[in-house]
RNA sequence: CGGGAUGUGGCUCAACUUGGUAGAGCACCUGUUUUGGGUACAGGGGGUUGCAGGUUCAAAUCCUGUCAUCCCGACCA
């Protein structure tokens, strides 16, 4: 049976919902696919339905073909588990919580590796039963600060992840060559366009990532690309540190005065007075930067990062190298228990002694750039008021602590492997490809038994799509000003029949169209409603199905119109060929 | 978390400054009309003005609190 608009569950909005900002947002509300339920949260109407499952089943049917098995795991779970890998903290206040009448701790899953894991522990105990790859399509919960743009950011939001068990790390690579081929499959048979970038491993303490990025201006996710074919999330980038110079020839380091010097800007230009001759730009000053780590245990503590003073802390990647502690600039209250930090002046050394560092007076955790090395000479804060130190040489006057690699990447950096300059682009994050390693099972205890009958844990490797941000992400991509354009495989029918007029026969005849396209095996959108033309053809191309057949006065010569949404091409075609032609 | 803006029928907005029975367009219902680009006319249903307090004879309007939504920022030491 057709979908007849005349009983649809579906109203078109004439104009934009005030709360929509981004275009895909507005044409899925104003299209009827979506209905806001609360923040971050919505309700599936018929079509949105429609295309979510399409995508669903594109997702499910390359899964099985890469070998793995569907499963479904609950979205409320116990906090044991949890508790066990230390997510119940760790994850903050993105987790949902809530406890039943027993007062027993609960959640709403952010995500299921856990219980993956223990299902596996539970039933296998044999290195014969691996690899095994096990996947779900379910709702996820995660307490997002913000969330954004409809179904972009929600805070429930369809997944499919999947997981792979392995005896042995070359399985574990076959297993994830196996998942990122699918999702290659995947998008493509979507027509989504993406970029495979690295992505940072860090926190969840596997190795190899990858990430799945739409390219859009809209993305939350900045990406970096060079013309060798680097690819990589801004937080994945590793800097490239230059060679050490000698310290021969470089003269000692001189505190001068530098009144009024608060911001870099200020300090190149006095510095600049100060030194006759000197040509000093932002790029010879160290800048220290105070930030304020909170670990999940609610721990602060601060570390100082120097870096160039050209250079700006990229949050992103600050929160990528301290996490899982949540990073922020330090504040009023934590210069005010550090005396020795003089805002403004802050500097590795104070009269010729380490004043920053584990090892040093003030005790603070020191770290710095990749570019600041052995033999590099800089002007910086001599923690004194209104007086920097310059000529300040790493290796000879100063030390640290350990690397920070979470300077900005600026348009134009090398990439880390020499295929040449940067650069920079936002992307949406649809997919992510993970070799987890042993992290989980170890925790939970997954072991199996080898052909020599010992124990050995299994390895793991977690694959996730964001199944209803792609329908954004599709909708994003797939549109012009009069709505939404979907691509064939996930519209939300093949075929959209407009009966245009007032007479019976008009009804007839696209009744007995869309029985034909359907006997061809095609699904059918019948517009049978009692409307004026300009109102179905209005609601046509806001839906968006891709092709169109108008039934209407044309068929006084035995033809009927055929809209091709996307083109935009419309031309006339015989009545008795148009199934045979589109079908 | 900080800043800004905004909360009024399903949707988009007005009325708020200067307190006095809440209004328009779209959508919906009835009738007539129109029928290849959101027809026209007439009639009609639907809102405890986000919520809770307060001031007042009287609150959508003023005050306090709170919740929510959208946007910007989260750093330049």
């Amino acid at each position: 049976m057709p979908i007849r608009l005349s009983s649809l569950f579906l109203r078109t909005l004439r104009e934009d919902p005030a709360d929509a900002e981004v275009e895909s947002h507005k044409l899925l509300l104003r299209a009827g696919y979506i209905r806001r339920a609360a923040p971050g949260i919505y309700t599936w109407l018929p079509l949105g339905l429609a295309v979510k499952a399409k995508v669903e089943n594109i997702v499910r049917e390359e899964m099985n073909r890469a070998g793995a098995q569907e499963v479904f795991f609950p979205a409320l779970l116990p906090r044991e588990p949890y508790e066990v890998t230390n997510r119940w903290t760790e994850y903050g206040d993105n987790l949902f919580r809530l406890q039943d009448r027993k007062k027993a701790d609960y959640l709403l899953a952010p995500t299921h590796e856990e219980m993956f894991t223990l299902l596996v522990k539970d039933l296998y105990s044999s290195y014969k039963d691996l690899p095994v790859c096990l996947y779900q399509i379910q709702n996820k919960y995660r307490d997002e600060a913000r969330p954004r743009a409809g179904l972009l950011r929600g805070r429930e939001f369809v997944m499919k992840d999947a997981y792979s068990f392995d005896l042995t790390d070359e399985g574990l690579r076959n297993s994830y060559q196996s998942q990122r081929d699918a999702y290659e499959r995947i998008f493509t048979r979507l027509g989504v366009d993406y970029v495979i970038v690295k992505a940072d491993a860090g926190a969840m303490g596997g190795s190899a990532s990858e990430e799945f990025l739409s390219p859009s201006p809209i993305g939350e996710d900045t990406f970096v690309r060079s013309p060798g074919g680097y690819a990589a999330n801004v937080e994945a980038v590793k800097t490239v540190a230059p060679e050490p110079k000698s310290f021969d020839g470089l003269p000692a380091a001189i505190v001068h005065d530098t009144p009024n010097t608060p911001t870099i800007a200020t300090l190149v230009d006095v510095a600049n007075q100060v030194v006759s001759g000197a040509n000093y730009t932002a790029a010879d000053t160290l800048k220290n930067v105070v930030l304020a780590l909170t670990s999940p245990e609610g721990k602060r503590s601060l570390v100082v990062v120097g870096l160039p003073g050209d250079r700006e802390v990229d949050t992103k990647r600050a929160e990528a190298a301290f996490g899982p502690n949540e990073v922020e600039p330090a504040t009023e209250a934590d210069f005010e228990r550090h005396p020795e930090l003089v805002k403004g002046y802050i500097g590795p050394v104070k009269n010729g002694n380490a004043l920053l560092g584990t090892e040093s007076e003030s005790k603070i955790r020191y770290l710095l750039d990749p570019r600041v090395v052995d033999g590099t000479s800089w002007i910086t804060g001599a923690n004194i008021e209104g007086k920097h130190v310059f000529g300040l040489v790493k290796g000879r006057d100063f030390g640290a602590d350990g690397i920070a690699d979470i300077a900005e990447v600026r348009e134009g950096d090398q990439a880390p492997d020499g295929s040449g300059p940067l650069e920079l682009a936002r992307g949406i994050e649809i997919g992510h490809v993970f070799q987890l390693g042993r992290k989980y099972a170890e925790a939970l205890g997954l072991q199996v038994l080898d052909e020599n009958g010992k124990l050995q844990t299994v390895t793991m490797g977690s694959y996730g799509i964001g199944v209803t941000r792609l329908v954004a992400v599709l909708a994003e991509a797939n549109r012009d000003e009069k709505g939404l354009i979907w691509p064939e495989s996930v519209a939300p029918a093949d075929i959209y029949i407009v009966a245009a007029g007032k007479d019976d026969s008009v009804f007839e005849t696209a009744e007995r169209l869309a029985a034909e396209f359907e006997a061809k095996g095609k699904t059918v959108i019948l517009d049978d409603r009692k409307a004026t033309p300009g109102v179905k053809f209005s609601d046509a191309e806001l839906i968006g199905v891709p092709n169109v057949v108008i039934c209407g006065k044309g068929l006084e010569n035995g033809e009927v119109d055929h809209w091709n949404r996307r083109s935009g091409e419309r031309r006339s075609i015989s009545l008795n060929s148009v199934v045979a032609e589109l079908a």
